[in-house]
DNA sequence: GCGTGTGAACATCTTCACAGCA
DNA sequence: TGCTGTGAAGATGTTCACACGC
């Protein structure tokens, strides 16, 4: 099936969402408004939401209650998802420690290291796995999505794990440009990508 | 003056470099080689390429020396940029200790906390410093980057801190939609939405 | 009157297909 | 022959502008 939902607009849903949720139920709020909160022109804005159906009110506004829901159940998130967590180091912990998931839609179902240092004590209420087990364990447990934040040489073995367990979405933190095979998702994160593309401007900007 | 590298190529330049990094220097590659590690279509190479010159060779491809060279220039990584990293939790320090900062043009050139507890201590061999000290740190250092690492209540207060003292380019990892004045640009990098993206795609081929 | 919902115009990005050159 | 570089076609995304309904 095919997604009445374009991909540009997607990433944008959880920004909506994300303000929604500071603003007090019962209350109204305009395309214009949550346009300057999200920074992205009102029209667009309009026109992400009528891809949900129509809930806004003509002269009016949209309710807050009322869209916060559409997004939740248009992104999925009525149902749990479960995450697998692979590296334990300052980042992995700092995921799996995120208080955005618990609630969110999100569980933290594993959290693996290959440091037998780490594997056994807790961190932030997870008890760390051996990182051998992953494979299995994304199996029996029936994982959704991988959070890789391992160091890069180890992460290209890590998503050949999670894919061989039946893992179809990853999310990677690893600087490295991941191989998959077809029909599995791979979002990338990356620190120095990131700030390159920061740097890009400033640099452009300063000639 | 306008920028001849289209905003959609901006950020598959780091990728293509990372990729190049783990070439030996003195090879050639291809668009299509290039195109296959980087999950990229290679005609999409090839265009992206040419907005920094004309540096392939017909029949040949391309010498990997040459094309770090180019993309490296491109990106303005020619210069080195100052970062500040506000926040030494889980993820400051995370931020503050990866390795592809150093060495790749990109200096933490302070490291700021609330909390103090945290403060004068050594994270990741630099010592963290009160973040009512930012602003004016942040001016007379002459901090390129702002990297916001702190809870989502706190994010918006240091962003400001951080345009007041004249930094035009932020990195912000809380889960909050900034406002900031025109002229500064800030990247948003958010698990959550990561998260709820794959969660979208997952959800929609279950149907 | 006012803000949504949306066709239509416009802009940007991607992919194709092939000429051109090593 | 093989691969780059690039016009042109096609797809996707954004913005405009206004009809419509509260």
């Amino acid at each position: 099936m095919k997604s009445p939902v374009p991909r540009a607009t997607v990433p944008r849903l959880p920004l909506y969402l994300q303000i929604l949720e500071e603003r007090p139920d019962g209350t109204m709020i305009s395309s214009e408004e949550l346009g300057v909160l999200a920074g992205v022109n009102a029209a667009k804005v309009r026109k992400d939401l009528s891809y949900l159906g129509s809930y806004g009110t003509r002269g009016v506004g949209y309710q807050v209650d009322q869209l916060r829901f559409e997004i939740r159940r248009a992104l999925g998130l009525t149902r749990e998802w479960l995450l697998a967590i692979v590296g334990a180091g300052n980042l992995g912990t700092a995921l799996a420690t995120y208080a955005g998931l618990h609630g969110r839609g999100y569980r933290v179902a594993g959290l693996f290291d290959a440091d037998p240092e780490k594997v056994g004590g807790p961190v932030g209420g997870i008890t760390v796995e051996p990182v051998g087990r992953l494979g299995g364990a994304a199996r029996r447990r029936r994982i959704d999505i991988g959070v890789i934040a391992v160091p890069a040489e180890s992460a290209q073995g890590v998503a050949d794990s999670l894919v061989a367990a039946g893992v179809r979405s990853i999310l990677n933190f690893a600087p490295v440009a991941l191989q998959v095979p077809e029909g599995v998702e791979v979002r990338r994160v990356d620190l120095s990508t990131e700030l390159q593309v920061l740097g890009f401007h400033l640099h452009r900007s300063s000639e």
